[in-house]
DNA sequence: TAAAAATACTCCATAGGTATTTTAT
DNA sequence: ATAAAATACCTATGGAGTATTTTTA
């Protein structure tokens, strides 16, 4: 049985006549007359009664040729379908982010995909770097915002912007009025850092290597603190427990006069950590992925340099 | 677009696997990667990402997928059509009697198809025999049993029985207590006619060709009445109108002691009637036809003979 | 290196064409 | 005699095969 053969029935049980029925279907009337035959015998049953004058449908044919009818028209709702997936900026992307970036870059992003793609909505995902990328593996999300380094397998990834850090400190701490602070200085100070699996955990220490989860000071007190979101971490230096390195995206662009925060800027060289967009090599939809790439640039957030002349791929 | 290209994306999608796929499909994964690269061509749109580790659906193709799945449930349905269609003894077959026949032959006929035939019902329709040559051509009847000489376009025609037939007298007339009646002596006697239309009232015009709608008696009364069937007819008679002649099967088995009405054989030769069965030739159930005819042999009716070892075709 | 899909090619089944015959009115 | 479907026969597309290559983890 072919879709062909059933459009042919459906033809000349509308028409009553191979002749005409064949012309609808734009072949010639033996074509129709075996096609129609072979359905027959493939079926064991008779779908029309044949006469000189005219052709008549069977009540069994009737039945399938009903039948047929609402096949041809499902089929007719794949095209539809496929009509639909053909525009890369229509239905939803799934996008994950880590939890470092997600609050402070998707309220931009979100605005202005909004704008651009209004027919693409984000299914977002915000997670560690980690589950991120075996969601990307798993085809549970379709691409990621996260910092590098980074490698998924068969992951196509490019470097969106570069991100400085800064230093938050209580309002009555000695640094808080200053210009600048240098990295090295950190590692007089109680630290308090993001909780394991979160990346920039692992970049703060890279600038500071001496904070650790069990370092304590001279008299055996413990000096570093975790928290587990960088939310959490600015109530704890608000409150007095140490100092921390927060990613300039997260630094409010006016800070409160009644703040009990301060941010001061590193020393050069300034540490700051590559944000990338990764998704799989084999995503069929890479319209979609470079409309957020550009969305992400048109971002407005301070502290930030968007990398628009990117370089092929990086890893 | 093929079905069997839709079997491909359906199988691919459970498995997420060509090899496997294909196996279950019965062709080679080469196969498989060719058709469903064809399907995905024509459609315009990616339905899997190829990994080398694994195969996932995209968006667009779960959805089409789905929808392909429908489709295919949808054809299965065609086949259970036609299984069921295939049985020549099931589903309805359209009876077309002739009005004369019908009231005495169906009781019948109907028992008895009931009990060899219970899946196949029947549509019976009542009409005069240039009707039912019309349904039967049209194909809003598929069978009729009705009297000869009869010609249907693209018919065969099957005697089944011939039939007696009677005259029908009232209690009080002079015939009542005969044993048998010659048809020439009918032309002295008021007589009821079935209405234009009927051919049982041409044949009994062939009987007694005298009796027409507007003679008259010598004194210039009016001698022949019409009604308007067999059942008025026998009324007419009753209340004293005139005689008439009546097909055998229509004549009770018993009459009532206190009927109104005798009747009295022809001396021979017995005027009769010939009936058949019709069907289309091209009428794709010759075995429910062939049942019927056997079901009409086996009806047990006064004054009719049956022709079982009829020959082949008559007109 | 190994596993999987894609590619290259070959073959044959069959959908479709044209010309003709059969059939029924 | 005519109109319509069936049949015969031919062609070419494309579905399916095997062997091989490419790809990527």
């Amino acid at each position: 049985m072919t879709l062909t053969e059933l459009r042919y029935i459906v033809a000349v049980a509308r028409e009553r006549h191979f002749g005409r029925a064949a012309e609808k279907c734009f072949v010639s009337q033996p074509t129709l007359s075996v096609a129609i035959r072979k359905l027959e015998d493939e079926l064991g049953v008779t779908l029309f009664e044949r006469n000189a004058a005219e052709v008549t449908v069977t009540a069994t044919g009737k039945r399938i040729v009903e039948q047929a009818q609402r096949v041809l028209e499902e089929t007719a709702a794949i095209k539809e379908l496929a009509k639909l997936g053909k525009d890369p900026l229509h239905g939803p992307l799934r996008l994950g982010v880590i939890y470092t970036i997600a609050p402070y870059l998707l309220p931009h992003l979100v605005k202005i995909l909004h704008q651009r793609a209004s027919r693409m909505p984000l299914i977002i995902e915000e997670n560690f770097t980690h589950r991120l990328r075996d969601m990307l593996k798993q085809g549970e999300i379709d691409c990621a915002i996260l910092a590098l380094p980074f490698a998924g397998p068969g992951c196509t990834v490019r470097p969106v912007y570069d991100e400085r850090f800064v230093v938050v400190v209580p309002r009555d701490h000695a640094w808080a009025k200053r210009k600048s602070v240098a990295a090295d200085e950190l590692k007089r100070e109680s630290m308090v850092l993001l909780g394991a699996g979160h990346c920039f955990r692992d970049h703060v220490l890279e600038v500071c290597p001496e904070a650790s989860r069990f370092a304590t000071d001279a008299e055996g007190m413990q000096r570093t603190f975790e928290g587990s979101s960088l939310e959490t971490i600015r109530q704890m230096v608000a409150s007095g427990v140490g100092v921390t390195v927060l990613p300039a995206s997260s630094v409010p662009e006016q800070v409160p006069r009644d703040s009990l925060l301060a941010y001061v800027p590193f020393a050069r060289p300034v540490p700051e950590r590559r944000i990338a967009l990764a998704w799989r090599r084999t995503f069929p939809r890479p319209q979609a992925v470079e409309t957020v790439r550009q969305a992400v640039f048109a971002c407005k957030l301070h502290g930030v340099t968007m990398l628009r002349e990117a370089p092929a791929n990086a890893a």
